[in-house]
DNA sequence: TCTGGGGTCCTAGGACCC
DNA sequence: TCTGGGGTCCTAGGACCC
C-alpha cells in the first residue's frame, strides 16, 4: 500500500495575455490577443484575454477572422523572452515550497506537497501561492489540488480565473463522471468519436466500461483512460522531466502551397539553421533526423533515417534533410515543412558513442584536431595511426583504418 | 472553427538476431 | 529444407497537449 500524495496543479491563465497586461496595466479589462503576422495565412491566435474570450476569440483562430468578429480587439505579437522570464518566477515562488516540481509547460506545473501538508493544509498552501502569484507578479492562475496528477489537473481547469478547486477521489462520482468525455485530458476528437461508437458519451460510462471492449477499440491507451476516468493515476511528479529532451525541432508554414524547388531548398535552409542553433544552446545532438512535409490538403509525410553517429551540425542536417526530402517529394505543392533531429542526447556522451563505422557524418561536423583527439580519448593513443580494428556486432564485421582514411581526413579538414 | 509551432507518446510492420 | 518464438531497432503515421 502506498502512501497517499497531495498534488497540485498550477495553471496560470490566459497566460500571454496576462504577461502584457501585467506590463501594460493599460490592456487590464480590455479585448487583446497575441497574434502571428496578421497579413501572412499563419497569422493566428495564439492567446487571448478573458475579454475577448468572451466576444468569441479563441486559439488557433485566423487574426482576420477574429478583427471581423471582435473589431475592437487589440492585437500584440508575441515576445517570448518576455513570457520566460515571467514564467521563471512564477517557478521561483513554487520551489520556495518544495523542490518535487514538474514544469509541464511555460505556464503550468505539478507541485507534490506531501510532505509540506503535515503542517499546514493544502488549501491554505494553494492559496497563499496563488496570492503570491497575483501579488508579486501581478498574474492570475487557478491551482487544482488532488491526489494525484489526472486529478489536480482536472481540478484546476474547473474554476478560471483565479480558482482553487479540490478534487478528492470520493468526489469523482459526482463531479467527473457526469462530463462528456470529450472534457477528459487525453480524449481529443478522434477519440471521443470512437468511444461514441461503443456509445460511450460521459466520463462515467468510460469509467465502467469493459476492459476488452477498450483495448479492441483503443489499445494500451483505452485502458489507461478508463483508469484516469476511475481518478487513478500513478504517474509521479518528476522534477528532473524537462532535463530529459527527446526531440529538437522546426517547422514553417510557407507563405503560399510551394512548388517551388529553391523557395523549399531555401526554407529548409533556414529551418535547419534554427534547429543547430537550438542544438547548440542545448549542448545537444542527435541520431535520427526526420523532415515533415504538409500538403494543401493538410495530409502529413514524414520521411526519418537513423545514423550510426550522432549529428548536430547545420551543414551535415541540412544536407541530409535535402536527400531525405528528394527521396519523398512528388512535386506535389506544400503547405508546411519541417525538420526534427531526435533520439537525442548529450553532446558529452557523444564521444562514448562514437562509432567509427560511417563516422564521415561526424567527422564533417568537428574541427580536425578535435575528432582526432575524441577517437584517442575513446580508443586510445596512437588508435588511429595504427588503424585500429573496431568490432561492430550489428554488421557482424570488422573494419580498419587505413593511409586512405587519413588522406580523407585531411580533405574533411576544409569543411567549416 | 479550417487550423501555428513546440513537443510527447503510441502503434504496427519489417528487418535482423539468437 | 523448412521451421518457432522472443527481442530490439527502425520507419511512417496518428493522436494529443499547450
Amino acid at each position: 500500500m502506498t502512501k497517499g500524495r497531495i498534488i497540485l496543479h498550477v495553471d496560470m491563465n490566459s497566460f500571454y495575455a496576462s504577461v502584457e497586461q501585467s506590463h501594460r496595466p493599460e490592456l487590464k479589462g480590455k479585448a487583446i490577443a497575441i497574434a502571428g503576422n496578421p497579413k501572412e495565412r499563419r497569422g493566428i491566435i495564439v492567446t487571448s484575454s478573458y475579454e475577448a474570450r468572451a466576444k468569441g476569440i479563441y486559439t488557433t483562430m485566423n487574426v482576420g477572422e477574429a478583427m471581423r468578429k471582435c473589431p475592437e480587439l487589440i492585437l500584440l505579437p508575441p515576445d517570448f523572452p518576455k513570457y520566460r522570464n515571467a514564467s521563471k518566477a512564477m517557478f521561483t515562488i513554487l520551489r520556495s515550497y518544495t523542490d518535487l516540481i514538474e514544469p509541464v509547460s511555460i505556464d503550468e506545473g505539478y507541485m507534490d506537497i506531501t510532505d509540506l501538508s503535515s503542517e499546514r493544509h493544502p488549501l491554505e498552501i494553494a492559496q497563499e501561492i496563488q496570492k503570491r502569484i497575483y501579488n508579486e507578479l501581478d498574474l492570475p492562475c487557478s491551482i487544482g489540488i488532488a491526489p494525484n496528477k489526472f486529478l489536480a489537473k482536472t481540478a484546476s481547469d474547473m474554476k478560471k480565473p483565479m480558482g482553487i478547486t479540490i478534487l478528492r477521489k470520493r468526489d469523482v462520482p459526482s463531479k467527473l463522471w457526469p462530463l462528456p468525455v470529450i472534457e477528459m485530458h487525453g480524449v481529443g476528437e478522434s477519440t471521443a468519436k470512437k468511444l461514441a461508437s461503443l456509445n460511450i458519451q460521459t466520463i462515467g460510462e468510460l469509467a465502467h466500461v469493459e476492459e476488452y471492449t477498450i483495448r479492441q477499440a483503443l489499445g494500451k491507451n483505452g485502458i489507461r483512460l478508463r483508469a484516469r476516468a476511475n481518478g487513478e493515476d500513478v504517474r509521479k511528479v518528476d522534477p528532473n522531466s524537462i532535463y530529459e529532451t527527446k526531440s529538437v525541432g522546426n517547422s514553417t508554414t510557407l507563405p503560399i502551397d510551394e512548388t517551388d524547388i529553391q523557395v523549399l531548398e531555401k526554407t529548409f535552409e533556414k529551418i535547419c539553421e534554427k534547429v543547430a542553433e537550438r542544438l547548440d544552446a542545448k549542448k545537444l545532438c542527435g541520431s535520427t533526423l526526420s523532415i515533415q512535409i504538409r500538403d494543401a490538403d493538410w495530409h502529413n509525410h514524414s520521411k526519418s533515417k537513423t545514423f550510426q553517429n550522432p549529428i548536430y551540425n547545420k551543414n551535415v542536417i541540412y544536407e541530409e534533410a535535402i536527400k531525405l526530402f528528394h527521396q519523398s517529394w512528388d512535386g506535389a505543392p506544400i503547405r508546411l515543412l519541417g525538420v526534427t533531429i531526435s533520439n537525442v542526447f548529450d553532446r558529452k556522451q557523444s564521444v562514448e558513442q562514437l562509432s567509427i563505422f560511417n563516422f564521415e557524418q561526424y567527422a564533417k561536423q568537428e574541427p580536425i584536431y578535435e575528432l582526432i583527439e575524441n577517437i584517442e580519448r575513446k580508443f586510445g593513443k596512437g588508435a588511429i595511426q595504427k588503424g585500429m580494428e573496431v568490432n561492430k556486432q550489428s554488421y557482424a564485421s570488422k573494419t580498419s583504418f587505413s593511409k586512405d582514411f587519413l588522406e580523407d581526413l585531411k580533405d574533411i579538414d576544409s569543411i567549416e
